[in-house]
This record gives C-alpha cells, sequence and structure tokens, in this order.
DNA sequence: TTGTTATTGTAAAATTAAGTCACAATCATT
DNA sequence: AATGATTGTGACTTAATTTTACAATAACAA
C-alpha cells in the first residue's frame, strides 16, 4: 500500500459527509450516490467520489454506497470506533452548556473531567460531572490518560491553560476562547469563534 | 477603483487579523509588522502582506504597520462601524449560554431578539431579553430589520426554522445545529459545530 | 548628509486544490 | 442479453494559494 499525505481539507470534509450520512441512516435510507449525497451537502459528487477514494473503494457501480458500509468505514478512517474521552476546562455558561449537550455522547465523545478555578464552582455536580480544581488539571489528566480538551475558558486565560494542558499528555485541544494559541507542533487546535464567523459574514451585508 | 472579487479565504483571515491586533491594542501595543503579526497567528508575513494589499496600503516601509489604524481600515472593510442586530433562535442551555456572552457586545453584535417554541420557557427573561414565540418570529424579525440570526435549535428543526428566518429577511446565519442547511443563494451560512471538529481531530491521533 | 537597517507592496514563480470531463468496469433490473 | 445507473480513476484544465524575491522607502544613527 502506497502511503501518501492526504490533504487536511479533505480529512475536513469527511465529518461532514458522516453527519450527512447518519442523518441518512436515521431516515431509513439504505443506499445513496455520490450525486445524492452532494446534493445534500453541497458539494460536487466528483469530489466526494475523489475524496472518498482516496481511502479505498466503498461503493458499488450501478448502485452507489452502503449508507451503513459508508458511514463504518467513514469511522474506521475517522478513528471513531472507539469512546474518547474529553476534559473540559472553564465551567462559566459555556462550559456548562457543553457538559450538558447529549451530542458528544451520540457521537462516541465522553467529557470525562470538568475543570475550573472558582472556588464556588469547586466541588459542585454539572451533568453528573463534579467540578474540579484547575490546580489538579495535570495529575488528573494524565492519569486518566485524556488526549482531548475543550477549553471555554476567558481569553486572558487561554493560553496558560492551554500549556498546561500540553504539559498533561492533551493532544487535541477544540479551543473556544476568543484567542490564537500558541502551542508546540503535533498538538491539534480547532477554534470555536462566533465573532469571528460574524465578522466574516458581516462583509458580504450592507 | 478596479473592482475584483476578494476570495471569501482572504476575507476570512480578516477576522483573525483584527482579534490579533486588538490584543495588541489592549496592551499597550502601537505599532506591529507583518512578520510580528504573522507570528501571533500562525500566518507567513508575506501572506498576511498580500491579504492587506487587496484592499489598499496601510503600512508604511521600514516601520510597519500603525495597529489602531490598521484596526480601523478592518473595521471598514468588514463594515464593523456600526452595530449589528442579532436574533437568537432557540432558547436551550447554548441559546442561554450566546444570549448571556459579553462577546457579543464588545464587538458590536447586540443580541435584540430571542425565540423558543416551548410554552414553558415563552415570556421568561434571560440577559434583558424577553424570550417570544417563535411563531412570532417572522414579523418580529422583518419588523426590526434584523439581518443575521443564530440557530441553536435541535438538528430536527433547524432546517424549517432557516427557512422561516431567510423568509423574514435573514440574510446570514450562524448555525450550531449539526445540520447542513439548505438554503437560496445569496443567504451566508456558517457552521458551528464541535462534533464536526472533534472528527476532524481524532483523525490525527491514534 | 550618508549609510544602515527594517519593512512594505508587488510581481513572478511554484505549489496546491478544485473542477471538468470522459469512460471502462461493473452491478441490478428487465 | 440488453439496458440503465453509477463508481473509480485518469487526464486535463482552471483557479486559488503560498512562497520567494526584491525594488522602494522610511526611520534612525553617525
Amino acid at each position: 500500500m502506497i502511503t501518501k499525505t492526504i490533504p487536511d481539507i479533505v480529512v475536513g470534509r469527511l465529518p461532514r459527509y458522516l453527519q450527512a450520512l447518519k442523518h441518512m441512516l436515521q431516515e431509513g435510507i439504505k443506499t445513496t450516490s455520490s450525486q445524492e449525497l452532494g446534493e445534500a451537502i453541497g458539494i460536487s459528487a466528483a469530489q466526494i467520489r475523489k475524496d472518498l477514494s482516496q481511502f479505498g473503494e466503498f461503493g458499488k457501480q450501478g448502485t452507489g454506497y452502503s449508507v451503513a458500509y459508508l458511514v463504518e468505514q467513514l469511522h474506521t478512517i475517522l478513528k471513531l470506533n472507539k469512546v474518547w474521552d474529553l476534559a473540559l476546562v472553564g465551567m462559566g455558561d459555556l462550559g456548562n452548556a457543553l457538559a450538558r449537550y447529549q451530542g458528544f455522547a451520540e457521537h462516541g465523545f465522553r467529557i470525562v473531567a470538568a475543570f475550573d478555578n472558582d472556588p464556588a464552582k469547586i466541588g459542585k455536580e454539572v451533568a453528573g460531572l463534579i467540578i474540579q480544581d484547575s490546580h489538579n488539571l495535570k495529575p488528573v489528566i494524565s492519569q486518566m490518560g485524556i488526549k482531548i480538551a475543550m477549553i471555554t475558558v476567558p481569553a486572558a486565560a487561554a493560553q496558560s491553560v492551554a500549556e498546561e494542558l500540553v504539559d498533561a499528555g492533551i493532544r487535541a485541544i477544540l479551543n473556544y476562547a476568543p484567542i490564537t494559541l500558541t502551542l508546540p507542533a503535533g498538538v491539534y487546535v480547532e477554534n470555536i469563534d462566533p465573532i469571528i464567523k460574524l465578522q466574516h459574514m458581516t462583509y458580504y451585508l450592507e
């Protein structure tokens, strides 16, 4: 097998394919085509076929793709055939909302540790989680072997929290703080910032 | 003046420049260079210069950029020299967290209407907003002239809510529901879905 | 004034990604 | 056995992005 690096932009589209395919599953659709899938998510049929072909042959000529099988294959590609433990740092309104969000569990992500540095919050329970003191962040995360963390602390604290997380063994960070984190290569960071998205859209409005 | 279409990906980087520049302002930094700005956000100096040059000449050779002036110029480019009104649909945990988030106001976005279809929530107050019945969505939004909406309803309801919003005059949607919306051309949609981001990152983990 | 250093704006080149098209191969159905 | 649908793929084109390089220029020091 030839190992070639697959462009990150291609990898980034796979979760969207998966999302649409899972909706099809829920609606009882057993089979689909690159055409149909493309229409559902606004991507050309050719591009979907090309993206998928980077990973293998998942369809059948004349028939298309078995939705269940393609979901299974995408799970394997994206390493979703296991439950991923998550750490959550920052239990403000957003942190609380994420702790209660059912979507994580439904997709194989489980928040197993929550932290805050506010004594008024430490010890309280949210969605079955006891909020822990941020001072214990490193021992808890390294002992539990958690690899992914979500940061929902204020911007001013985000960089140092991120460094602690990396120090504790975290390899991927979903950053909700409105700041660009500077971290060692090999740590994957994805940012979620509504302000950035809104400012992008206003360019196109009057 | 020659009007040329600027690639969307360039526009999408401007808010990140703005974010970093505002942090510099807060720290009292008066002048910066494409080099320094690039290091702060992980983008090459050349790309920043090229991106900015699409819109005009904002720097001085030998000196760099006045942070305040560049912030001002980016505000003008992104149409941020006004307060933008936002509608928020779906007052679950996430909707509530967004309603309370101070960041919107700090960046010139003001949530002026909140909706839900749950009778138990309608009429309640959150962060100074009275939650309104989703049935009134269209008249309220069109009368107030709101152009941007955020959707935080369950996936099953998101498409029809989005259609109602467009019908009411909404031109841009920040979609938190885990589904790809199908809407007329000319409506700008940005998606925020943590699951998609997490699934993208797990590809790179073991 | 002159030289030195820093930095922009931009052109050219290189690279990367996306889109298009075509079509043999194959599968299901009639 | 014929028909129609659809994949996987290769070739090609087009478009977009990134990198490189450097002349022009500003600030500053001697």
